[in-house]
RNA sequence: GGUGGGUUGGCCGAGUGGUUAGGCAGCGGCCUGCAAAGCCGUCCACACGGGUUCGACUCCCGUACCCACCUCCA
């Protein structure tokens, strides 16, 4: 068997078949860096890392482009009201979304370009939609995409001209349903966000960015554009249109992620009602476990986030940590590496990324090799733990990664060691003469100094909460 | 109003026309000086009403409720 992607422009499960034999070429919209990240973006971020992941391992050599839209009214209003460049704003923000990529492990992209370094692209673009006719510029210096020019318009998410509502954004075009490519420079904007046209000053419309950046690193065909499912329409509706209005073949599969809400409404930066990684940390849950609660539902669903789902997730991540650390503890380390993915769980991922039947499968494994650690069947715990790895490693989850360290712990863990190893050494004393009131006091000390002591058939393990 | 998605056991969350999802929490047991971890067992289910079928949570129709998009938004 092999991947089977949900396609949104067919509305159904299709075989995925690339272009190419072992190429794939993959963008996704990345954050309009109006503001800083929250856990709905990071979720973009995971679903299609998993998805990455997953194709490289299926053999394919990728080729990832994840855009940053670094222009755009917002982060023009924002700047305004800070009283700072605009681009200083996008920056920081792109900053805050690359820290919270790498705290959930996202991998980086192939390439990660800007909106802004892509200007003279877009106007190649907008010249040959004008050229056939697919677009028309006004005495304002704006240019508009005319829907009407395109009979497939509505192709991607199945909308028909007539049951849209209008109330469209304003302008001096001839269809409410067209959209901008091109924005004239208008009074009091700033003058480092306009760049030369041959329409005059001006800015990029928002979806041409992506068709230009797409055909720049990807070429004018590729296989899978991805998104959230909120740009479905009408960002990928237009890229789509006026892609295709310019030539090219564009994407061949769209793949959407479901959103993350937030007492049954959609975290979005319009709302408010966002949370971040960082605020999630001060509550006391740690990346890996965000990460895995992320994974543990299915990329197309949407996910009602709540802090009790998120701490069983923790509870679940802890035990699936806890066998492979366990299983490290007596098998060593490098017993651990190189094991097989079950077929559970290739299949559960084939079949268009199902995370949640995929962890199941981890779990179901997770049992038998702790029974056979329990029964000292070294032999089967050692398959076990290293299948069980590789499939954690897989979802960017495994608890060795050196990616789930705190630098900060680093420092002191040599220090705490020591006195940790003295503590214990006075705790096996007492237990060895049956002084169980004096090794428990000395259990609880160190407990309240934050240090969890468990006994195992090897000697007692503790850590640092 | 249009389009799409959803409603699963105390909670999270997959899936299937007839056979245990998985996890978290609970309960009983084993193990342990105790605890933790682990293992075994166990309780709890498919919104509502019709229909198709030998048999439906799983297909069809209807009803209710929820969400998203139709305007910037992963």
């Amino acid at each position: 068997m092999s991947l089977r992607l949900y396609d949104t422009g067919t509305r159904s499960v299709r075989d995925f078949q690339p272009r190419k034999t072992d190429e794939v070429g993959v963008y996704l919209c990345g954050l309009t860096v109006q503001g800083p990240p929250h856990i709905g973006h990071l979720r973009s971020g995971v679903s299609y890392d998993l998805l990455i992941r997953w194709l490289r391992r299926s053999g394919y050599n990728v080729n990832y482009v994840r855009n940053v839209t670094d222009i755009d009214d917002k982060i023009l209003v924002r700047g305004a009201e800070q009283g700072r460049p605009w681009w200083a704003i996008a920056y920081e923000n792109e900053r805050k979304l690359a820290e919270g990529y790498d705290a959930l492990n996202v991998e980086a992209p192939t390439y990660e370009p800007r909106a802004t370094g892509h200007i003279t692209q877009m106007i190649d673009l907008i010249q040959s939609l004008l050229e056939r006719g697919h677009a028309y510029a006004t005495e304002a210096g704006d240019v508009w995409f005319s829907v009407s020019s395109w009979p497939d318009y509505g192709e991607l998410s199945h909308r028909r001209p007539e049951d849209m509502l209008s109330g469209a954004e304003p302008g001096n075009k001839r269809d409410s349903r067209d959209f901008g490519l091109w924005k004239a420079h208008k009074p009091g904007e700033p003058l480092d966000a306009a760049w030369t046209s041959p329409w005059g000053p001006g800015r990029p419309g928002w979806h041409i960015e992506c068709s230009a950046m797409a055909r720049r690193y990807l070429g004018d065909a590729f296989d899978i554009h991805g998104g959230g499912t909120d740009i479905m329409f009408p960002h990928h509706e237009n890229e789509l249109a006026q892609s295709r209005g310019a030539g090219l073949d564009f994407a061949k599969y769209w793949v959407h992620n479901g959103m993350l809400n937030l007492a049954g409404t959609k975290m979005s930066k319009s709302l408010g009602n966002t949370l971040s990684v960082s605020a999630l940390g001060e509550k006391g849950f740690s990346p890996a476990a965000i990460r895995y609660y992320l994974t543990s539902v299915h990329y197309r669903s949407a996910v009602d986030f709540s802090e009790d789902a998120l701490g069983e997730a923790q509870s679940a991540w802890e035990r699936l940590s806890n066998f492979v650390r366990r299983a490290a503890e007596a098998l060593g380390l490098e017993s651990t590496i190189g094991g097989m993915m079950c077929a559970d769980f290739v299949n559960a991922m084939d079949d268009d990324l199902n995370t949640p039947a995929a962890v199941a499968a981890i779990h179901d494994m997770a049992r038998e090799g702790n029974a056979a650690l329990d029964a000292g069947d070294d032999t089967a715990a050692t398959n076990i733990a290293g299948g069980v790895r590789a499939m954690l490693d897989q979802l960017g989850l495994d608890p060795f990664d050196a990616h789930w360290d705190d630098p900060s712990d680093a420092k002191l863990t040599g220090a705490v060691d020591a006195l940790v190893q003295i503590a214990l050494e006075q705790r096996a004393e007492a237990r060895a003469r049956k002084d169980y009131a004096a090794a428990d006091r000395i259990r609880d000390e160190l407990t309240q100094a934050g240090v969890t002591v468990k006994d195992t058939p090897r000697g007692p393990v503790w850590t640092v909460d």
